[in-house]
DNA sequence: TTATGACTTTAGAGTCACTCTCAGTCAAGC
DNA sequence: GCTTGACTGAGAGTGACTCTAAAGTCATAA
């Protein structure tokens, strides 16, 4: 039993973050005290972490609401929201490969600069430096 | 030599994108023609490159005008620079882990999934099947 | 018993990074 | 000359937050 802010905090995301998700639809489910106040549970908890999983892959939000709603129309819709997730994986994947070409660009600059310091040489590869 | 739409493409990024960096001042470097039609030569491609690669890992405009700056200014900046592309590829690396962690989850969902679509099985896992 | 403070709620304004539309310029081909 | 097509900058629109403000609830201290 969480409320927002303990929900957030448990998460890993902003208030913010989960109020504007809540808003948006994504928790349809979630109950709320008998002052308005939104009680998340432990089942609750995991669908925040696919709408995290989901958004961190780039998927947008119109997208996950669709998704939540298939979840909520009920077994009919299975294969659909498999997929959804099989596309989505692949996304995912492709999205690795990206950043770990990004890692090794970062990586050689790192290199580059740190020679430059130890030998104390001048940065050939600056445009500005250049004719 | 290439002109917006030519360096976009090669770049694969949008000509508008493109467009929106420049204005940003990140390439005051790039020559223009007669016509004032901005030419991009291969070196401005590799700045390109950097851009994006900072981009991609949520580097925001700002820190990457600072940056692109810094490169301008000359050899006096090699430790700053270093020490930006050093914190930037460990926030990189971080990301890269918790890509994994969802592709694992995704992973996870796709099979339990399948497995429902081949046993013919009820999702006892959505909030709404349940009670 | 009132009030203070720490929470919650919503609506709505602000921000960032695009993304798009549009009016205008220019060189080349008919 | 006239149209076509690619370029230009200004500025409006969009998505996803991010933040602020005003109002409600509740426990505890004066």
């Amino acid at each position: 039993m969480y409320t927002v802010k303990e929900a957030a905090d448990k998460m890993e995301i902003s208030e913010h973050t989960l109020r504007f998700w809540a808003k948006s639809g994504f928790f349809p489910f979630v109950k709320r005290n008998k002052n308005n106040i939104r009680i998340f549970q432990d089942s609750d908890l995991e669908w925040i972490k696919i709408v995290k999983c989901l958004r961190s892959v780039g998927i947008d939000n119109k997208s996950i609401k669709k998704y939540i709603e298939l979840c909520i129309k009920g077994d009919s819709t299975i294969k659909e929201r498999y997929d959804i997730i099989r596309v989505t994986k692949e996304k995912a994947q492709s999205q690795l490969k990206e950043l770990q070409g990004q890692i090794e660009l970062l990586n050689y600059k790192e290199k580059y600069y740190r020679e430059l310091i130890e030998n104390n040489s001048k940065d050939t590869w600056n445009p500005m430096n250049k004719k």
